[in-house]
DNA sequence: ACCTGAACACCGTTCAAGT
DNA sequence: ACCTGAACACCGTTCAAGT
């Protein structure tokens, strides 16, 4: 294909070409955050990354929060599509919450990150319209649709929060937690020590995601 | 009462007294934390308003996530006890929830002060326990107990993060979200944008509580 | 048009020295 | 024992000047 393609073409470039680009930007901050953890993802480390003068970042990213939301908005690129193929809405919805749990764990302080951002993007909007879509294809109300939706997200953000939250953390609390429990202060806390010491976040996650279904499960629906 | 106190005598002082203390340090920076929000709150400004030089303040917290662990562990005083009052299971867990959500809604910022942090206080555990002894009382396992705590805490701390991510981002993305919704790349979004737009919290909230209470439900319980 | 280089006004943390 | 004062190694952000 050598000839004019049908694309728009594209604009004569006056003065030097870009060394880099937003895209670019965004996917060496995620390898960054990756690698050194949110604390350590400055703006000059990013800068260094991409062998760049830190001023450099101002004409791509307005400040560091618009850098972070980029990245959020990144990190959920595939959640929105497909359409889940579960055969019901529950494993619809449960399909949808793991996508967003993984897509959150793919990075380093992934929840963090998106937690501490407002993004309006294409894939988070996506992701709630779809989402919405699967609940109002069941029958719910709309607003039904979107508290369902909302609630199933902030329990995913809460979730990843916590679940990723041990990656930075030295295991030193871990001790003390253990202290604490050794005492007779807490019970209740105590039978349980078992559970709480060893963490299958997994299994926590499956739990909520199943609670939260079977409460939806009671609100009415249309045919 | 002058005679002598029947509590533990004070260790006579040696050197001079200190002009700080861990508590009033913890309360100064809950009131910079609401005066000025999390990104104002440093360890210099928090020094100067106990009047104080920064490195004093490393006396008396290791470092600043000490801080923040003390602020949030802090935050949770007075949601342990008393015991919910509710008539049944049901009831009590939902007020556990929303005594945490007003916990972490008294202070500016409090959701992310919280979620940034990982207590092992007495107020933290505390209130795992009692939510742990509501749910085993109510004849759950000691298994399901915690898993169901864990849920709804995140459920907690995942919506109060977004009721009060509103607080310090500017109206900006309020209006990006405005435009995104105009077109029709979202249409499940748009048919509730009046929802989306709207944000009654408080709303959002006890659907997420209802729904995960109904749910819970479902699990298999002891006489 | 895009990037450099340098500056500004901050950070968290450490530590000798004072009292 | 407790605090000061000063320093160290960083931050995010801005902007004139270069090419």
């Amino acid at each position: 294909m050598t000839g004019p393609s049908n694309t728009a073409p594209a604009r004569k470039p006056r003065g030097r070409p870009p060394r880099i680009d937003q895209e670019r930007a965004v996917a060496t901050a995620l390898a960054v955050l990756d690698a050194e953890g949110l604390d350590a993802l400055t703006m000059r480390r990013l800068a260094a990354a991409l062998d760049v003068q830190v001023g450099t970042l101002y004409g791509y990213f307005a400040d560091k929060p618009a850098l972070l939301t980029a990245m959020a908005e990144r990190m959920l690129h595939g959640c929105a599509e497909p359409w889940p193929t579960g055969p019901d809405w529950q494993a619809q919805v449960t399909e949808l919450a793991r996508r967003m749990r993984l897509a959150l764990l793919r990075h380093r302080d992934g929840a963090r990150v998106y937690a501490g951002t407002r993004t309006t993007g294409p894939n988070t909007l996506g992701f709630a319209d779809t989402f919405v879509g699967v609940l109002t294809a069941a029958g719910f109300t709309a607003e039904d649709a979107v508290r369902a939706s909302f609630t199933v997200i902030r329990f995913v953000i809460g979730h990843t929060l916590e679940e990723q939250a041990g990656d930075d953390r030295l295991a030193a609390d871990v001790e003390s937690l253990h202290r604490a429990l050794a005492t007779e202060d807490y019970p209740r806390l105590t039978a349980a020590a078992h559970m709480i010491t060893s963490a299958d976040f997994e299994g926590y996650f499956e739990f909520g995601v199943r609670a939260l279904v079977a409460g939806l499960g009671e609100l009415p629906r249309n045919p």
